[in-house]
DNA sequence: CTAGCCTTGACT
DNA sequence: AGTCAAGGCTAG
């Protein structure tokens, strides 16, 4: 089956093994194996000179910094640890100084390359299988033409910031480490396999990465909660009716959609991109994202027959249920089913930040500048995903159903989407916000090319 | 210091 | 002879 894969190795292949990899240290493409992995030419030369000078750095923040392409030369410290996290080795620089020739490594580059084809081959095999069972692909959604996420999504450090994010937003510490990223809403977290964990489940560092990104639930729970109750008393105080439900809901989806770009525009990989990819892959993604937001929150800390709001809040689903119209209800209980299919799963929080960044990088979203940077990062976090259900469960099977729950709430957001844009359009509610500028996208593509 | 390019040499 | 991961060199 493999047999001639091993030999016949065309121009093709190898660029795919090393031209569209990622170094897992900084981001930037690989140049090849280095010290133990495949790495970029610039962290090869940065461990080098690290090891054989014998330097000694010091972190001048919380020795949490960010190392990315445009980052890396910040914090050396930094740098230096993640290449030693992600498995760069000591012992591959030659006290002697050697050079040419091969070392103890070799035997370890090939297996790291058959495992390499291996997962290759195990993608494409849940991919087709995901083909299969799921005979109608997504319906596109509504065509887009832009919108000013502007607002989010300008240069660091942010000029004008949107009137709805909260001035402290962009500068939360970077420090946190995925413990303290609890999900404190309820008491008992469903699982958790930290890097501390003694069970000895090692996490890929692309997950680690992509846990840190993830934001602190308690933290948005406040502002969110802060930004409703003073849109409560503005409304006490203006009108004698209050506000209804309605609108707060839109704020509370407005506010974390704000949360959802700020997610984005500080992540690993999706700073590198340009802002007009940027646009492109939210404008895409926004309403998944959504969605997976509120999904997860319900699978990792809800209650069956209750929804879980970012608030804290508990609405029982009956409420709604008897409240929402056919399509409402239609939407609402095909995302109860694919909340009872994820508990089914056991999807964890370690999954549910892979996935996010599943969503966000597409690369069938047309016209981006940057479509080899978006590919190969969807297939680290497959590569990432694939290793994690591996580790923890053995079972192949397990990748292909989470990826049918991606799919599926794909085609869920996409109906929610247009389903909102015709409430919109009819209702004429929530203006002046986010969302409804997303919904709104068609009509302000002039706000978008502000940015440009 | 950084990072892209160059040279080397054991292994195939 | 070709490959490719070591170390080396050097502009910026």
């Amino acid at each position: 089956m493999f047999a001639d894969a091993t030999h016949s190795k065309t121009k093709n292949d190898e660029c795919l093994d090393v031209g569209l990899e990622l170094c897992p240290v900084c981001g930037d493409k690989v140049s090849g194996y280095h010290y133990g992995l495949l790495t970029c030419e610039s962290c090869k030369g940065f461990f080098k000179r690290t090891v054989q000078n014998n330097k000694k750095y010091t972190c001048v923040e919380h020795q949490a910094c960010t190392v990315d392409k445009t980052q890396r030369k910040r914090c050396p410290f930094c740098r230096f640890q993640k290449c030693l996290h992600v498995g760069m080795k000591l012992e591959a620089v030659r006290a002697d100084r050697m050079r040419g020739g091969r070392n103890m490594f070799g035997p370890m580059y090939k297996r790291d390359r058959a495992l390499k084809e291996q997962r290759k081959a195990l993608l494409q095999a849940a991919r087709s299988s995901l083909k299969s069972s799921l005979p109608p692909p997504p319906p596109p959604p509504p065509p887009h033409r832009g919108f000013s996420l502007s607002c989010g999504l300008q240069a660091d450090p942010l000029p004008q910031p949107h009137p709805l994010l909260p001035p402290s937003s962009s500068r939360l510490p970077q420090h946190q480490s995925p413990s303290v990223l609890d999900w404190s809403v309820k008491a008992e977290p469903r699982s958790s396999f930290t890097s501390s964990d003694p069970g000895g489940l090692r996490l890929p560092p692309l997950m680690m990465e992509f846990l840190r990104c993830d934001p602190d639930e308690l933290q948005l729970q406040s502002r969110i909660t802060a930004r409703l109750q003073q849109e409560q008393q503005r409304h006490a105080s203006s009108s004698s009716s209050s506000s209804s439900s309605c609108s707060l809901l839109c704020i509370m989806a407005d506010q974390m959609l704000c949360s959802i770009v700020e997610w984005a525009r500080t992540s690993f990989f999706f700073k590198q991109l340009q802002v007009s990819d940027q646009m492109k892959l939210l404008h895409h993604s926004w309403s998944q994202l959504l969605l997976l937001d509120v999904v997860s929150r319900q699978v990792l800390c809800g209650n069956e027959s209750r929804l879980l709001l970012i608030t804290g809040q508990e609405v029982e689903l009956s409420d709604i249920t008897c409240r929402a119209g056919p399509t409402a209800l239609s939407l609402i209980q095909r995302g109860q089913q694919l909340v009872e299919k994820l508990l089914k799963l056991k999807a964890d929080r370690q999954e549910f930040a892979c996935i996010k960044f599943l969503i966000l990088f597409n690369p069938d979203v047309e016209d981006v500048v940057d479509r080899g940077f978006i590919e190969s990062v969807q297939e680290q976090v497959e590569g990432a995903l694939l290793e994690y259900t591996l580790s923890s469960s053995q079972v192949l099977g397990r990748f292909a159903l989470l990826l049918q729950c991606v799919s599926e709430l794909q085609s869920l957001s996409s109906l929610t989407e247009s389903y909102l844009h015709s409430r919109h359009l009819s209702a004429r509610v929530c203006c002046n916000n986010l969302l409804s500028e997303m919904l709104h996208a068609r009509q302000s593509w002039t706000g978008a090319l502000a940015c440009a």
